[in-house]
DNA sequence: TTGGAATGTCAACAAGGCTGACGTATCTTG
DNA sequence: CAAGATACGTCAGCCTTGTTGACATTCCAA
């Protein structure tokens, strides 16, 4: 087989490339979630707080089982970081009106408020970043990481996309 | 302020985009941890320990504090880690010859082993990534995880290419 | 009316973080 | 050479966040 058409002998595809992009990501990914941790610590919530906050706020009145299946962890887990959440009173649980079995799920002002400062933290950092690396690589940046997820959540992903304009 | 010199309202830069791109990182880690934690769950390791494996497989001789600033953990935490592995006979630890308190960590053939094992599973999702997008979304993504790091990070990771040709 | 879906909850357990404290070599420096 | 600093290991205890398993309730749909 030529080199050149088979297209397995490019640059950066060699397995010394491929190992600095999986270092990339787990430096990255530390960076990622520094600004927000920061925050969640003083408040004596975790990463998972913040990553139901992110989902609801992303699909204000999203059930418990979609919220589920975009987190990928058990219902108990969910509920047991939830649940403080409600009581905190930061998220409000409402039965369905079409299906009185589900429970709607949105902020509070509270809840807003917390989203708008964990989202400030982590978007300034994406900011900063995509401003240094320019428009070309955060396209470039975006491929990426779509072709790296699993595709059961890169549909989930892109649909999370079509409906918010 | 004029719109376009400003840089501030490029559309790469919006609050949309910037969350879009919080999303990406999100769904795309869990597709970068996903096949090397089957194996892990296999084997009854977890994530540390693969941690682990793989910077000292990157730099055979490394010692404990070296790893504790990368990893970025405490040395119980990461004590607890390498003593099983360790015990399971893939990593060996030996005293230092120029300053006997480190301890100088290599991977034993089984260990090499494992880590290709590992790193075969989490390379090839990174090659298909990178062969679907291409090598200028690489070289983007590539800049963009750069920019993401902490300073002190980015050193590290930096430093950790410098002498591997 | 009956099976299954959506949800909540109790209990128990494990991994893997953390802090604090202490001990022991070993190196370095005044 | 003595004293302090450094590198490492370890004991003990705590927290978050994940897991499995079991069970109850409510409600939709065939």
């Amino acid at each position: 087989m030529a080199d050149v058409q088979s297209g397995e002998n490019l640059l950066f595809l060699t397995d010394e490339q491929l190992r600095q992009g999986i270092e990339a990501m787990f430096f990255a990914y530390r960076g990622f979630t520094a600004d927000p941790d920061l925050i969640l610590t003083e408040l004596a919530y975790g990463r998972a707080h913040h990553r139901a906050i992110h989902f609801i706020a992303r699909r204000p009145g999203t059930t418990v089982s979609n919220l589920l299946s975009i987190l990928g962890v058990t219902k108990q887990s969910l509920n047991r970081v939830l649940r403080t959440l409600i009581d905190d009173g930061l998220v409000k649980s409402e039965k369905g009106t079409a299906d009185k079995r589900e429970r709607h799920l949105t902020l509070t002002e509270a809840g807003e408020a917390l989203e708008q400062r964990l989202s400030d933290a982590q978007r300034a950092r994406m900011r900063s970043a995509y401003r240094a690396a320019g428009p070309t690589a955060v396209a470039g940046f975006r491929q990426v990481l779509e072709a790296m997820m699993d595709p059961e959540l890169r549909r989930k992903y892109k649909a999370m996309r079509e409906t918010d304009t």
